[in-house]
DNA sequence: CGGCCTATTGATATCGCTCAACATACGTGG
DNA sequence: CCACGTATGTTGAGCGATATCAATAGGCCG
């Protein structure tokens, strides 16, 4: 998969490297497969993980068989906490070969309790999926289906690119981006030539597009 | 508004009474009249908050005016975190005489980072937070409007009523029901009475709901 | 080269929005 | 206490955006 080489989390282990001593002693790295589980709907929430490299889905099922993306988590991202004993959501890798540390809850609660660096980073982390959570509502609630992809592309870029850069190789299908987006994939694939045509956007191959105008 | 007194917290001054000491002691409580605001846009992140009593809504406007609400705080409840130092949304109090505690930011932090017990409740409320938003999230983006506005009511009623009671008394108005929706006050009307026609609501007045059938 | 997965384009049906009118409830002041 | 005015809630008709169904194209891998 060289098209998402990007996303090998190289770029971000800057911020990996930032972590406390002690928190990357507790981890476990596990790599994962692309649409191999790392937990599913239900189970015990036992762990808590970030990622290394690589990129996942958080997502639920409707009875309909219907699939919803809650949240692209990207390498320094926390997930897996719960207020509750169980998940509420299934979490994803979407790229072959995504590394996740995954920390004992029990380790990692005694850790942020004992360490203020640790509790602070999980707490940030905590807030950026607030955050997050809060645009993807704002966009799928209010916005329409060409709002929507145009809105992706500009938050996606700002996530995974490094800043000025315009051209981004999404690592998700237009599945992917239609599940995110409460949209079905033809209208992803419509809203995405829509732009084109318009000149906003410029497409090297589906995964491949540059941002022209915002 | 008598039609709004069950909402004045008295039923959940248990959960508050349960906070440490030391988070009552750096409190200030503020009350707010119905549609003020607790914080905008924009302004800077210098406290985290709670409900003592009554209800918010955290909201965004877009440019063309329309409003989105993204979360409703009841009694309990934590917000106003963010990891950056602007918030991205505002938050304003529904109730008439909403009590809300309001910590600095800087001596919760310094609290949560020397109480083991206040950064637990902390990290519990923003877990919470982050289950109520992706809920939030698969409402808005995979339901039709009557399946919303039954979700609301389940979930509404799961959240302000008493375990087993089916009555329930909406401190909201159906505005503010079509904007946590991300529908229209007409399509919410459309809702309720087809639910009250099937004979899976009752309505005494229209703030009044008992659930039948879920 | 053949097969599967992904992406794109077209035609039609449907849900929910918009605009409009009307009804009800609540608060205020006489 | 009643009358009025404003805010809130309800109902109807028509239109538009997006889903759905269907067909085709492109790309990657064995």
């Amino acid at each position: 998969m060289e098209r998402s080489s990007r996303f090998d989390g190289s770029d971000c282990e800057p911020r990996i490297n930032k972590s406390p001593r002690d928190l990357n002693s507790i981890a476990i790295l596990r790599t994962f497969q692309r649409d191999q589980d790392i937990f599913e709907h239900h189970h015990r929430c036992d762990w808590w993980y970030r990622i290394v490299s690589g990129a996942t889905r958080k997502y639920r099922i409707r009875s309909d068989g219907r699939r919803q993306i809650a949240d692209i988590h990207l390498p320094g991202d926390f997930f897996g906490f719960s207020s509750s004993d169980a998940h509420a959501s299934s979490v994803q890798a979407i790229v072959e070969g995504t590394i996740v540390a995954c920390y004992p809850r029990a380790a990692i609660e005694a850790l942020a309790d004992s360490d203020p660096a640790t509790a602070k980073l999980i707490r940030l982390g905590t807030f950026a999926a607030i955050e997050r959570l809060e645009q993807q509502i704002f966009v799928v609630s209010t916005m329409s289906a060409p709002e929507r992809v145009r809105a992706f592309l500009v938050h996606f870029r700002d996530r995974i690119g490094r800043s000025g850069e315009n051209d981004l190789a999404l690592p998700i299908t237009r599945y992917d981006i239609a599940d995110l987006l409460g949209l079905s994939t033809e209208t992803v694939c419509r809203a995405f030539t829509d732009l084109r045509e318009r000149g906003a956007i410029s497409l090297e191959g589906p995964r491949n597009v540059t941002i022209i105008r915002p």
